[in-house]
DNA sequence: ATGGTAGACCTTCTA
């Protein structure tokens, strides 16, 4: 089984090149990110076209996350539990069915920028929140992937110039700090359990010629429960859809399970 | 040299 997490950077702009990676690839499951769309402006259809069912939870503008999967799923979970007064769709979770149910959550954690602003506090809160539901789901002793843009760098080796992000949310001892505890749970990190090399990366800023230059971070995760990780095959970043025409900044993160 | 990119959208915000 194969599933995959990709902020598109919206899903709109980039259908063609989504479809393309689509075609190639083949995930039985994808977790998509940065859709920035409402749930009736996503492009349903032209999934539907190749054999997905579609779960969304979308926003105007910003924000946004869907799951698509060749099998139909269940007990779909739209927000993140513990604070009702959260407006922003970062959070979809679902049980893909099948002989082996897999339940996987699309997670667009927040940036957190600047962090002398409430924006930081509000990623601090969001992680905590994070913790406590995969607290929960860990407790059900299931196959589960929480998979997405988690905007923490967790090492210095993960970023062509650590130096650079000393003063940014994503790589605050607070992010890592809680990115970290939250693998302390018993979620295994698919990329470092499996190819794990440093200066490998998922995100490059459209910015200051950052991929011509490979200045990049690695800031897209896959955790894995242990009755998923128990099945982990291979993880691998597809860093050559960087530089296909009009790129998202971020590319896809594929776990493949044997499943 | 105080710039630079991309996307959504009302002209500025987010990343």
């Amino acid at each position: 089984m194969r599933l995959a997490t990709w902020n598109v950077n919206s899903v709109n702009a980039r259908l063609e090149t989504v479809l393309k990676w689509f075609e190639a690839e083949k995930p039985d499951v994808a977790c998509l990110q940065e859709i920035k769309c409402i749930d009736e402006k996503f492009p349903a259809e032209a999934f539907e076209r190749l054999g997905y069912n579609v779960a969304v939870h979308g926003q105007k503008t910003y924000n946004g996350v869907a799951l698509l999967s060749r099998t139909p799923m269940e007990d779909v979970l739209r927000g993140l539990p513990g604070d009702p007064t959260d407006e922003q769709s970062r959070y979809i979770e679902a049980v893909i069915s099948g002989p082996k149910p897999v339940r996987v959550a699309s997670i667009y954690l927040p940036n957190g920028n600047p962090i002398a602003t409430e924006k930081f506090g509000y990623k601090l809160a969001w992680m905590s929140r994070l913790h406590a539901h995969a607290q929960t789901l860990l407790a059900l002793e299931e196959p589960l992937a929480l998979m997405g843009d988690f905007n923490v760098i967790p090492e210095a080796t993960d970023a062509a110039h650590p130096s650079d992000w000393t003063g940014d949310a994503l790589f605050q001892p607070e992010s890592r700090e809680a990115f970290r505890a939250l693998k302390w749970l018993g979620l295994t990190e698919a990329f470092q359990a499996m190819d794990g090399r440093p200066d490998s990366y998922t995100f490059w800023d459209y910015q200051g010629g950052a991929w011509p230059r490979n200045n990049g971070i690695r800031i897209d995760h896959a955790l894995l429960s242990p009755q998923a990780a128990d099945h982990l095959r291979a993880c691998v970043i597809n860093r050559e859809v960087r530089g296909w025409e009009k790129p998202s900044d971020h590319v896809p993160l594929i776990v493949d399970l044997d499943l």
